[in-house]
DNA sequence: AGCACGCCGACT
DNA sequence: GTCGGCGTGCTC
């Protein structure tokens, strides 16, 4: 037997510089206990200090001067060793994502941290404004260009985040230790504590299942039992019972002495979801959600791997729950774009619930009332067992939906949001106490501030996007956080006439209030709903009857039932109709497809009226009429002719520098050498596209700019990706950054 | 990321 | 000269 003297080690920095494997010796002492995945402290660096870092290999083959190579100085206490299923997930993540093999790690890993979990550093002046002014005075003259910016934003503000200084003022930690030693300034540190939520574990519940439901079950676990581990997708509408399947299923699953993991979007985690599953598991039962600190997410990891609850309810992040027996994963609403990650590795949840599965040798259940394309045209291809829920077991029957032309309105005259036909509804149901819900479908923030007089919009000053109005007269930045005072007059031409255009839901709530005085209206968008618990509030009051009207965005489709509501209005469809992403039609199509489930979910029938200026579009027509495989079959011709996913693979490869100059340079010389490959290997059917300016073109005085490539063959885009970063790795000293999202789900 | 090494301007 | 700052490059 050879020995194992060798291990290949990932340090734990998060730099591209060095993600790479660092070989190092094992001592004598630890042969027995450095295995896969351990983690381990070794010395890093010239100074050799002290580094965490994880195993993921280890060889009797010495890859390095044996001479230079350092050894392992001891086992990690501080961190999470991953086991072999993680080290695993971590390495799809990686190379299917294209992310640094310890950012892969560190999303499949439970953070062991401290009890305090987030320090946040200020920097604080110690001296008075005059003392730091002659020190700057004398750091002019002496040329000391960093030192200079940072006392100058020292007399500015008495206090600064450490992040600011060393990241934005390009502080040198040396410079801040200097100024600290000569008691210039001083360094706080702060840290948060959070709670974690405790539900009440109820009665337990259970509801016969309708032979629809009862068939899928059987099939799913007979497959189980047959030893057959695949991916269902159940196309059920809304109200037609998935959650009762999802139950039995896991229900079932425990049953045989297998665990479950059932992934829901974040914005569905709300208290009535959870009570079902608690009713019906106990304490077995546990929720991991966005609201845990470190801490707490650590120790649901810990009661996962002891084998001490059977169920995880949770974002996607959920997956990442070290189960010993994965019996099954269930994705609930598999559509939602919330299962992509938006941080690196910018992962989807589905494909690596996939993954998963395949690896833990577990069963994978999507659900979703409107599948996505990716989904769907697998179920077609047979790649997933397809099931349909047809009826509805609440009782209520379809909404009547009817389509309105707000072209045809305004030419006959009525220039208000509301058209005549929506207006009589809302007047019908607010006469008979029935409650009403209108759906503004605008993506992005609140109105932004303009002048009347030339045109201008007040935009952030780091950032290529317009601020929007807070209350109190503040602008903010949504992407940065850059606040200022609303302006008195317009900074570039003095008019007076400078405004906010509340295009959004404030100003349509004005406009209810003045058509129809004494109706009671409540708002939901992400201004009211900002303050924690503020969201369950407003749909309780509205639950409790205490306004006629609610009004809102995307959040008001999602997830609660309320029996009073008869009446749906979508005000303006096309809103989500006219992005730049590919998926608008299948986004406006899903929202509009909610929205109409909402109305008439109790006894009395219900409504739903679509306003919009494009009647003719098959997302909204569609829509209307309910049809999701007419909807498919539409937009699937669409994607295919456009070369978009899932006819095709897009990856979208971001560059970002400081200097404009570089990151174009660096997009630039990119698509070279990706369009010169393309014609080499003498291919045709993929394409490679731009660089282009991002649609956000900067964020925090960032430039951003972005190329587009399509291929049918994923693994091609690898190829790309690889050629990338190797253009990368031979050009020391380049200040741009890229970054890699496959299959993007959002336009950059 | 963090740290050493080396270059460059200013002051004893 | 030499002190002390910032830029550059490497880390098994």
């Amino acid at each position: 037997m050879k020995e194992k003297k060798y291990a290949d080690v990932i340090i734990d920095i998060s730099h591209e510089k060095v993600d790479r494997t660092f070989q190092y010796k094992i001592p004598e002492a630890l042969r027995e206990t450095v295995l896969v995945g351990t983690s381990v402290m070794v010395p890093f660096g010239r100074g050799n200090r002290l580094t965490a870092g994880y195993v993921v290999e280890i060889t009797d083959q010495a890859e390095f001067d044996e001479e230079k190579m350092k050894e392992i100085y001891s086992l990690s206490k501080q961190k999470v060793s991953p086991s072999e299923d993680a080290l695993k997930l971590a390495v799809f993540l990686k190379e299917t994502y294209g992310s640094t093999m310890i950012a892969a790690l560190k999303t499949v890993l439970p953070v062991k941290r401290e009890v305090k979990a987030k320090e946040k550093k200020t920097i604080v002046r110690q001296m008075t404004g005059e003392e730091i002014r002659s020190l700057l005075a004398e750091s002019i003259r002496k040329h000391q260009t960093g030192k200079t910016r940072f006392l100058a934003a020292l007399t500015e503000e008495k206090k600064l985040p450490y992040e600011l200084v060393t990241g934005k003022l390009h502080i040198a930690p040396s410079t801040i230790k200097s100024l600290i030693s000569q008691q210039v300034i001083t360094v706080e540190t702060e840290s948060y504590y959070r709670n974690p939520v405790r539900l009440e574990t109820g009665r337990r519940e259970e509801k016969k299942l309708s032979n629809e439901q009862q068939a899928i079950v059987d099939t799913v676990i007979a497959d189980r039992d047959a030893g057959i581990c695949k991916t269902y997708l159940i196309h059920g509408i809304t109200g037609s019972g998935k959650t009762e399947v999802y139950l039995s299923l896991i229900e079932e699953t425990v049953k045989r002495g297998r665990q479950c993991i059932m992934l829901i979007p974040e914005i569905a985690l709300t208290y009535q979801t959870l009570l079902r599953f608690y009713k019906r598991f106990g304490d077995r039962v546990s929720v991991l959600n966005s609201s845990l600190s470190e801490g707490e997410r650590y120790d649901q990891c810990e009661r996962a791997r002891k084998g001490e609850i059977d169920v995880i309810i949770g974002p996607r992040s959920a997956l990442f729950v070290p189960f010993e027996k994965l019996g099954m994963i269930v994705i609930d609403e598999e559509h939602e774009p919330s299962y992509k990650s938006e941080t690196m590795p910018r992962y989807h949840a589905r494909e690596t619930a996939e993954y998963l599965a395949s690896l833990k040798g577990a069963s994978l259940v999507l659900g979703s009332a409107t599948p996505s394309l990716e989904a769907y045209s697998r179920a077609k291809k047979g790649e997933y067992e397809l099931f349909t829920l047809t009826r509805r077991l609440t009782g209520g029957r379809l909404a009547d939906v009817s389509v309105v032309d707000l072209r045809k309105e305004l030419k006959e005259g009525n220039r208000s949001i509301f058209s005549r036909k929506l207006q009589e509804l809302i007047e019908d149901r607010l006469s008979r106490k029935e409650q009403i819900m209108l759906f503004l479908n605008r993506r992005g923030y609140a109105g932004f501030v303009s002048c009347r007089s030339c045109g201008l919009v007040m935009k952030c000053p780091h950032c290529d996007v317009s601020l929007s109005q807070h209350r109190g007269g503040k602008l903010v930045c949504h992407y940065c956080g850059y606040e200022m005072q609303e302006p008195k007059k317009c900074p570039s031409c003095g008019s007076p006439y400078i405004l906010g255009f509340k295009a959004g839901t404030q100003q349509i709530e004005d406009q209810i209030r003045k058509r129809f005085p004494g109706a009671g209206v409540l708002r939901m968008d992400a201004d009211t709903t900002r303050r924690k618990g503020s969201y369950e509030e407003i749909l309780s009051s509205f639950a409790g009857e205490e306004a006629d009207i609610l009004l809102g965005t995307q959040m008001i489709v999602k997830g609660h039932d309320f029996p009073k509501v008869t009446l749906m209005g979508v005000l303006a469809a096309d809103l989500s109709l006219n992005d730049s992403d590919y998926h608008c039609g299948e986004r406006t199509f899903q929202l509009l497809t909610q929205a109409a489930g909402r109305a008439g979910r109790g006894v009395r029938k219900g409504e739903v009226v679509i306003q919009t200026y494009q009647p003719d579009h098959y997302s909204i027509t569609l829509a209307a009429n309910q049809d999701y495989e007419a909807f498919y079959e539409e937009e699937m011709g669409y994607r295919e002719l456009m070369g978009y996913p899932p006819a095709e693979h897009l990856l979208a490869i971001l560059f970002t520098s400081k200097e404009e100059g570089q990151a174009l340079a660096a997009a630039e010389e990119t698509g070279r050498i990706l369009r010169n490959y393309q014609e080499e290997s003498g291919r045709s059917d993929g394409s490679v596209i731009g660089p282009s300016k991002a649609a956000v073109s900067k964020i925090n005085d960032i430039y951003r700019f972005v190329i587009y490539c399509k291929e049918k063959d994923y693994q091609k885009l690898l190829i790309y990706k690889e050629l990338t970063e190797n253009y990368r790795k031979n050009l020391p000293g380049n200040s741009a950054f890229v970054q890699f999202d496959f299959d993007p789900v959002n336009t950059y």
